[in-house]
DNA sequence: TAGATGTGCTAACGCCTGTTTGCTTTTATT
DNA sequence: AATAAAAGCAAACAGGCGTTAGCACATCTA
């Protein structure tokens, strides 16, 4: 049979977790308050407790939701038959355009982890090296193959994620360029900046 | 008779603020509590109001210690004679080093002053405001004299902040190259990336 | 219609928070 | 040695925290 709920067809959890990303972007886990969190979504705090385990779940959900987004997207780039620079350039674009049209979770998925608790914080810790890993070994690669000039790659790493999570202050500007502007200006400054130019 | 002191001569404050640093540092300013710190700092958490008149307080006292010592040097280099791209240089080797060597405050001056309170948030906040702009008018220089390349110029100061706030990163890392070498790359990859290349 | 289920509420719990009070001990100055 | 100032402590406060218990209602299922 077909339920068909009419005005409700968006669970309530989802909203909890929607808001809830607003709120830790904001103002930090530890600063947002389940009943902050509850008046947000407009019902009383204990009620929260019917759709959710606990507050810290609600950080799990958002943190391993985009970890999860960007380690598939990071396999599905590193067995493709790109050059380096093709990859590094893939990798970049797709961070840009996560922090611009999934801001929130991702924003908090980057700078709240941390607040996670065992088993989920060494899980998290774990995965991001991986993470980094494949973005070094990238960069080594074209190093070798000549694409790259010869950097740190750790370094490279360092200053390529770093830079994207600045996309966090374009949001919050006045006069800012368009999205589709601010990933070609972006993808120009750093991949420029890693090039190979043959004189060096 | 005359009394000397004041509140300033105490070293034992400057013990606290340093502790504090650490520990905002690594847990966030809420999730530090003044129990946490006395331990730290092996006193009870009553007397450290001996010294100091609130948490807030050792948050405000950071946060513009920092922002005063990045404050000056941008003055500095501002009215100095350099070239629009030498000027940035200048600027990165200072953030690089002050991230290398005054870790601790700079990063929670960094990523905790949106914890501040008023009248000291909208402080901070326009301060930070002022430094970008110093940035950008610099990088607008340089594009209109041709040094460096036709770029978004608030794109390119975000990129800049952010990716030294990455040497987060380099502290943490176990196999970490020296922190002459890590500058030496940071400056090549970011300053290479927006100088103009005759070809564009 | 009867029961089950989902969702909401009020009230309260135990714990932790920043901070104050009142008192004692250490340290520095005369 | 006497005295004043600085620095420490235990105890407590009021308020906020995450969370639970118990109950009420509404909606769906059989």
């Amino acid at each position: 049979m077909a339920k068909i709920k009419g005005t409700k067809n968006s669970p309530r959890k989802e909203v909890i977790i929607i808001k809830a990303s607003q709120l830790f972007r904001e103002k930090g886990f530890n600063a947002t308050s389940m009943r902050d969190l509850a008046e947000h979504v407009g019902v009383e705090a204990a009620s929260l407790y019917n759709h959710i385990k606990s507050k810290s779940e609600l950080l799990q959900e958002i943190c391993f939701k985009v970890a999860n987004n960007f380690m598939t997207h990071m396999e599905e780039v590193v067995i493709s038959d790109r050059t380096a620079i093709g990859k590094l350039e893939a990798i970049l674009r797709f961070h840009i355009n996560q922090m611009l049209h999934n801001y929130e979770e991702v924003y908090v998925g980057d700078r709240e982890w941390k607040h996670l608790t065992e088993p989920y914080l060494s899980n998290m810790r774990s995965q991001r090296r991986i993470y980094r890993q494949h973005i070094a070994s990238i960069i080594e690669d074209g190093i070798s193959k000549g694409e790259i000039k010869k950097i740190d790659a750790p370094t490279a790493v360092l200053i390529m994620l770093h830079a994207i999570g600045g996309i966090e202050s374009w949001h919050r500007s006045q006069q800012k360029i368009s999205g589709e502007l601010l990933e070609e200006n972006m993808v120009m400054i750093m991949i420029e900046g890693i090039k190979a130019t043959g004189i060096l």
